[in-house]
DNA sequence: CGGGTCTTTGATTAGGTTCAATAAGAGTGG
DNA sequence: CCACTCTTATTGAACCTAATCAAAGACCCG
């Protein structure tokens, strides 16, 4: 199963040659320079964080003075649609989002995606591949990327030499499993209403993280997405965005959201049934039509509805 | 929402006092002696654990020579019903478990419990404390409990002396993440039958490692917790167990559970028909009666309905 | 413009929950 | 030891949420 070489077709191919990383085995530990880089590519924006930058933007804080710039990382760019990695393909470094939006999926034991989250900026990636030393999930791009690459054999070495980054590294795997916790909570005991609602509000409370808007934001990911991600149909997310829309807790035009009832959207358990009223109506009216009692006004109310 | 100090009444206490936690701090990483042990408390088994014994009940294999007997580890016992650590309770030490069974829980908006885990043998405790300083999840023993403390801040200050110790808590977080991940992937994806059935494989797995038979065994928590745990209701949890053990997959004797057809269980999708066969026919009787094509058995059905 | 994917909405059905009643243990105290 | 209670488990019936099936509209991109 975890040797899977993912033979489905997919839309893109990654575009990073393997003897990209041949190299991060065997270079000395606290090394200023990991990988050469090959020539011509990707040199728009920054290429290399220091370690200050890789802590704020995991929003870890570092206990004891940092070892400045002395620690470089290297960025690697991912356009919309390329996979970062799959499951199956040897473990060999993590990635800290610096831009961009993803999806990490697995993939069930025939051929359906399930998606396990959405990673966004200062989100870590491929830290289920520790362990067994292969990914056990995909990580594929929703829109252009810059990742920050750290190569795990490189990081457990540069721990010997500042431990700091260990407790960084525990840190921030211990935030991950909360949060998958805390996922699994609401997997196990919310309706489809809620968890719609939180996952709106998680979205909009990571944007405002950002220095985006927190009221109006774009969804970067389909339906369908959403849907796995939450365990519903996306007829089911698409009903229920439809739905808060109507009674004005948000406002959607496609792909775009506007938040305009926070506070509702955290406590809401079950949809007040003022909005669904127009299905409660009709299924009595069918409830109706098909106990006439006898008399005219049944029968044209069941073709009203039947034509 | 971290912050709650779990009001609730429980049917135990945690025996333990606070001052036993009181001196992990501001001691020399290294030493060998980590807390003093009660006058008089729990005597009876082994108190100790080497590294090496660690290592082997987490199943995992540590790199290099190992620190043989220098690094020693306290247990502790906790019986059955007693909480480990409550949600918002100061987060200083993991716990590896020796033996026993325990679940450990999530109290959602309105004081519902939801199961998270039932670790047993060689599973980790409390990895979710780290990221905030409190435990984000309740443990609580379903059995009489052997655990194996691992102070966090100790744990740190050894990894500097032994680096080892810090892949190997890479190693077991990651194999945590990647189990809850899988957890996801079962919620959002799989049926109620589906998930029993995988439940009951993964149960009789986990016992078949530890030495126990995988076909025949205990289970050690309530219908409830089981559905808890798997995002189900205790009725349907017994039903599904109820329609198992009706076609053979399974035996089941209230909490006695053997495995009769693992294969089935591990493929199994959705139920055939036959077993549900019964609700079929009492559906198409029903429906049957409902539409009678005119006559006295009309009115009768309407009024039994109605009120 | 046309073909694709994505989204919305409707109608129907099925799987699972809820409510309810009964039964079986386990523990307690007289 | 038995009656009493409390928790746990089983089973039935009705209801309801969300899935499924289906069709049409919106958007995007070549």
């Amino acid at each position: 199963m975890l040797t899977t070489q993912t033979p489905e077709i997919r839309p893109f191919k990654v575009t990073i040659p393997s003897s990209f990383y041949a190299e991060a085995a065997g270079s000395a530990p606290g090394a200023t320079v990991w990988y050469p880089l090959e020539a011509g590519r990707q040199r728009q924006g920054r290429l290399w964080s220091n370690l200050k930058e890789v802590c704020d933007l995991l929003q870890i804080s570092l206990a004891g003075p940092m070892a400045a710039d002395e620690l470089l990382f290297q960025h690697v760019r991912f356009k919309t649609g390329q996979r970062i990695h799959t499951i199956g393909q040897p473990f060999d470094t993590l990635y800290i989002v610096k831009s961009g939006f993803l999806k990490t999926i697995l993939i069930d034991d025939f051929g359906g995606e399930q998606v396990l989250s959405f990673p966004m900026q200062g989100d870590l990636l491929g830290v289920d591949g520790i362990h067994t030393k292969h990914y056990s999930s995909e990580a594929v791009a929703l829109s252009d990327c810059d990742l920050i690459l750290l190569p795990f054999n490189k990081l457990t070495a540069l721990g010997r030499v500042h431990p700091e980054l260990d407790s960084l590294m525990y840190g921030v795997m211990s935030r991950e499993l909360a949060r998958e916790q805390a996922m699994i909570g609401m997997l196990g005991a919310l309706s489809a209403e809620a968890r719609v609602a939180r996952f709106l509000l998680s979205l909009a409370e990571r944007f405002a993280h950002m220095g985006y808007s927190s009221k109006l934001f774009n969804l970067r990911m389909t339906r369908h997405e959403i849907g796995s991600y939450l365990g519903l149909t996306l007829e089911t997310v698409s009903r229920t965005l439809s739905a808060f829309n109507e009674i004005g807790l948000i406002s959607v035009d496609q792909r775009t959201i506007g938040i305009n009832d926070p506070a509702a959207l955290k406590t809401l358990r079950r949809l007040p049934p003022s909005c669904s009223r127009a299905k409660q109506l009709a299924a009595a009216k069918l409830k109706a039509a098909r106990e006439p009692a006898g008399g005219d006004l049944d029968s044209e109310i069941k073709l009203s509805v039947l034509i």
